[in-house]
DNA sequence: AAGCATTAAGTTACCCGTAACGTAAATTGG
DNA sequence: CCAATTTACGTTACGGGTAACTTAATGCTT
């Protein structure tokens, strides 16, 4: 017992007994098991369930590590789920994360099985939603309005004058942030009076060369395409890449739009236009949220961290 | 106790006494608490550490997500720690991860600080050593050897009929996978009769922009320069941009060899100069490594997973 | 139907820290 | 110098599951 207070620094034992006790520490190489200390206290460990669609899109990657830094710094423990984007995977990992005790649990996206979410209402644990913004979420939520930032960049293709406009990403099979993404890019083009013509969902990962080969199939699908908004700035180089390779000029005789603002599109010779969004910020504050609420501090609800236009020089701009 | 039995399926109860255990478990939403089963059987967790440097660098989120998929196939649960390339992140780390009883560790490279090495003895746990193959692990090691990878390189710009050589990587505290590369790269430009003329570390990101403006870098502190080999592709793309945007032709004035044969590679114009490596295989490998160990199979001690060299047309071939 | 083997269910002790409480030693104060 | 207080350390019980063991119920054989 002694030594369960000299170890957590409690106070009521005399330097003697301390010194004693930490030379026995090092003499046996004790390490404390938290395990038992967890239960022992009925508390929750200082481990957070972070569930994320994937890592090869750089995107998820950056939130990732935006993520345990910050938690890491404050002495917790970041248990990765990857979902690879279906709600059954995470349910499942939701529920094997959740019999170890998580001091809390940090979800992307806003869709969840009904299972998962009794589970997650029953473990009174906080949780963070992250990725796409939501003004009521299960608990916390920090993201971006995926639906307003496409809306945005459909509007700002509208300005530019373009009608007839293509769209390559990737599908999964839930409802995601991409897809809202659409849904406000479509509406926005719709209302501008232009027409996305064809909509390219590949069953691959969003990344480099899907843009590619997405490119030259919806290219090829659909004549007239006078700008595409890629899924992601990844693909959208790998749609110039397509695009070069066919001797097209970008802007003159097509226009590409990225979304994310990677870090690729620091070193093009054009600036790609895109949509910025800070990740490893978005990460960080959703670990602070955490943080913050897992100490009894006040805890904002919800977070927008926003986005912004980069106009760029891959499309033509108004005349 | 009867209850404990039926959840486990270990046998030793009726029909009729299964059905109503998971009627209740059913009517109280009854999750079974892992911590105290593990805290009770002495066993260890469902838990596997993982140290990762970081994630920013695209090789490493595809390592972590092939860990983590192969894991979590089997029913293990991965514990991240981004180490940020120093030992002393990782010693903490592991202290802090062995607390919970993991049932094994997963760490990026073979150097690690001497208390850390004596904690992982006294743990009495699988630990895999990954990255930076080693024939004499800890306890069992997956990777490549990157001296020889660098030293390939090397032979085969000394083939190309090279001389005068610049480096531009970024450096870290600790001696790494990457400064084994070089050093082997070295080696293998000096036994040709070349010469690397500059070696800039420098202290940044290991990603696009760094590549590009360490190129500047480098040309502009060394004049003379033929060819630049980067510490990976995206640093060479972006190095690649770098020298296209002062005119300068690839591999006409410049030649540019990267090294991982990232994805973004399939779709530039021109084959990057790379080196192949399979950093989702070495991930998967690393995981099923682990299991076989923790199921009490036979398992390898040291995997080498392998690499080879992707000429492509970013050098000039010898005359 | 008695005797034995098998299966089902219950008891007890333990895993390792810590809360809560108890006791001994040291310190303070009048 | 002795009582009151403070400080230092010890004891007990407990958390939620499980191993090991015991007891009760059931099935089978002759």
């Amino acid at each position: 017992m002694t030594a369960s207070r000299v170890l957590r620094g409690e106070g009521g034992y005399s330097e003697k007994t301390r010194a004693l006790v930490m030379e026995k520490v090092d003499e046996l190489g004790y390490l404390p098991n938290r395990l038992a200390s967890v239960f022992a206290g009925d508390k929750n460990s200082t481990f957070v369930g972070v569930s994320i669609p994937e890592l090869g899109n750089e995107v998820f990657a950056q939130v990732l590590e935006g993520i345990d830094r910050q938690l890491g710094t404050f002495g917790y423990q970041s248990v990765l789920g990857l979902t690879q984007h279906t709600r059954e995977e995470e349910e499942n990992w939701i529920r094997t994360v959740l019999s170890w005790k998580p001091a809390g649990l940090i979800l992307t996206g806003r869709y969840h099985s009904p299972r998962a979410i009794e589970m997650l209402k029953n473990a009174g644990i906080p949780v963070v939603e992250i990725w796409d913004y939501n003004s009521s979420p299960l608990d916390m939520g920090v993201g971006i309005n995926h639906f307003d930032s496409g809306f945005e960049m459909g509007r700002y293709l509208m300005e530019c004058g373009y009608t007839r406009i293509g769209y390559v990403g990737t599908s999964h099979d839930t409802a995601n942030a991409a897809s809202s993404r659409l849904d406000g890019f479509c509406k926005a083009v719709e209302g501008g009076g232009g027409r996305v013509e064809k909509q390219l969902c590949l069953h691959d990962t969003a990344t480099f060369y899907p843009g590619f080969y997405g490119t030259e199939q919806l290219l090829a699908a659909q004549s007239g395409i006078e700008c595409i908004f890629f899924q992601n700035d990844a693909m959208a180089f790998g749609g110039m890449q397509f695009c070069s390779a066919r001797g097209m000029q970008v802007p003159q005789d097509i226009g590409i739009a990225g979304w994310g603002d990677l870090p690729i599109a620091a070193v093009l010779k054009q600036r790609l236009t895109s949509m910025h969004v800070s990740h490893l910020k978005l990460g960080k504050a959703a670990a602070q949220m955490m943080i913050s609420r897992l100490s009894d501090e006040p805890a904002e609800q919800v977070k927008d961290i926003g986005f912004h236009l980069i106009p760029g020089s891959t499309v033509r701009r108004a005349e």
